[in-house]
DNA sequence: TATGATAACTTAGCACCCATAACCATTAGT
DNA sequence: ACTAATGGTTATGGGTGCTAAGTTATCATA
C-alpha cells in the first residue's frame, strides 16, 4: 500500500468510524437501553462462556483497570457476576446473569431494528461491500491491538 | 436485507467499530500527540475554511454544547481561535491557528505511519474490500445521522 | 418603541470510556 | 523463607457525549 493510499485510508477511518460510533450510541440511548457499545461487546463475549478479567481486557484491547471498572458497572446493573474459581485465588471469573442475557437480547433486537432501517436501502452489491470491509477491519485490528500501547501495565521496574 | 442479515451486521458493527476506535486512539495517544479522533476531524474540517459553531456541531452530528466544549478544549491548546464576525454578533466563527495546522500535520503523518503498518499485510483484494466497505458506511451513516436522537438543534436557518 | 419569540452560545451537572500510578493479595521459583 | 511475577482494585485525571437552564443578540410586530 503506497504512502498516499495509507494517508487517504487513515483519513477515511478517522472520519467515518467516530461518526458510526456516535450514530449507533445515539440510537441505543434514544431507545432507553443504553449499555454503551463497550458493554454490548462484553455481554456478547461472556454469553459464550465465562472469562477471567485479564482475558476480557486483552480480548477487548483495554487496560486491566478499565475492564475492572466496566465490570463493576455491569455488576451494579445485575448483568454479570464476579466469581472465585477453585484453583487460583487471585483470579476473578466473570459470568453473565440471566438478567444480562435478557439485556443482551433486548439490545441486540433494538440495534438490529435500527440498523435494519439504515441498511435497508442497500442493494446486494453494497451489502457485500460492507460485509467485506467489516471483515477486513476485524482481521486487521483484532490482530494488531495497537502497536505503541501494548506493553501492558506495570512494565516499568518501579518500586 | 433479511432479519438475520441485519442482526449479524449489527453485531459486527457493534463489535468491530469500537475496537477500531480504541486502537486508533491508543496509537495517537502512544505517539504523544493526543487530539482524540474527534479533534482530528474538527481540525480537518476547519483547515478548509472557518465555520460557525453550529455548523460544526451539525456537521459532526453532535449537540451544540458538546461542540462548544470541544472547541474550548482546542482553544486552550492553541489550535483554534474564536472570532466575532461583523454582521451578526451572536455567532462565533472558529478558525485554525498556525499551531493547529502544524498539529494536524503531525497527527496526520503519525496516524498514516501507524495505519500503514497495520494495513501493510493487505493485498489488493483486501484493500479494495476495505475501501468499499468504508464508502458504504460513509454513505449510509452520513445520510442518516441518528433517526431517534435528532429532535435536536433547532432546524438550521442560514443567517 | 416596547415586547415577545427565536437564534447562537455558554455553563453546569451527569454518565461513561479509557489511561497510568500505586497498592494489596496470591502464587511460583530458587 | 524470600523475592519476583501475576491478577485485581482503587485513586486520579482527561476525553466524549448528553440535557437543562441560562445569556446575549436579532427579528417581527403591535
Amino acid at each position: 500500500m503506497t504512502r498516499v493510499q495509507a494517508r487517504d485510508t487513515a483519513r477515511e477511518i478517522l472520519e467515518i468510524i467516530p461518526l458510526v460510533m456516535r450514530t449507533v450510541a445515539a440510537e441505543l440511548r434514544a431507545a432507553g437501553e443504553m449499555p454503551a457499545p463497550a458493554h454490548f461487546g462484553l455481554l456478547s463475549v461472556l454469553s459464550v462462556r465465562p472469562r477471567m478479567l485479564s482475558d476480557l481486557a486483552s480480548l477487548q484491547g483495554v487496560s486491566l483497570p478499565t475492564m475492572s471498572n466496566s465490570i463493576s458497572a455491569m455488576v451494579e446493573r445485575g448483568w454479570v457476576r464476579r466469581e472465585a474459581p477453585e484453583g487460583d485465588r487471585r483470579v476473578v471469573m466473570i459470568d453473565v446473569t440471566p438478567g444480562g442475557r435478557a439485556a443482551l437480547e433486548r439490545v441486540t433486537r433494538c440495534a438490529e431494528a435500527h440498523l435494519a432501517d439504515v441498511l435497508a436501502p442497500l442493494d446486494l452489491v453494497a451489502r457485500r461491500k460492507l460485509q467485506g470491509g467489516l471483515g477486513v477491519l476485524r482481521k486487521v485490528f483484532a490482530a494488531a491491538p495497537a502497536s505503541g500501547a501494548r506493553k501492558n501495565h506495570r512494565t516499568p521496574a518501579k518500586r
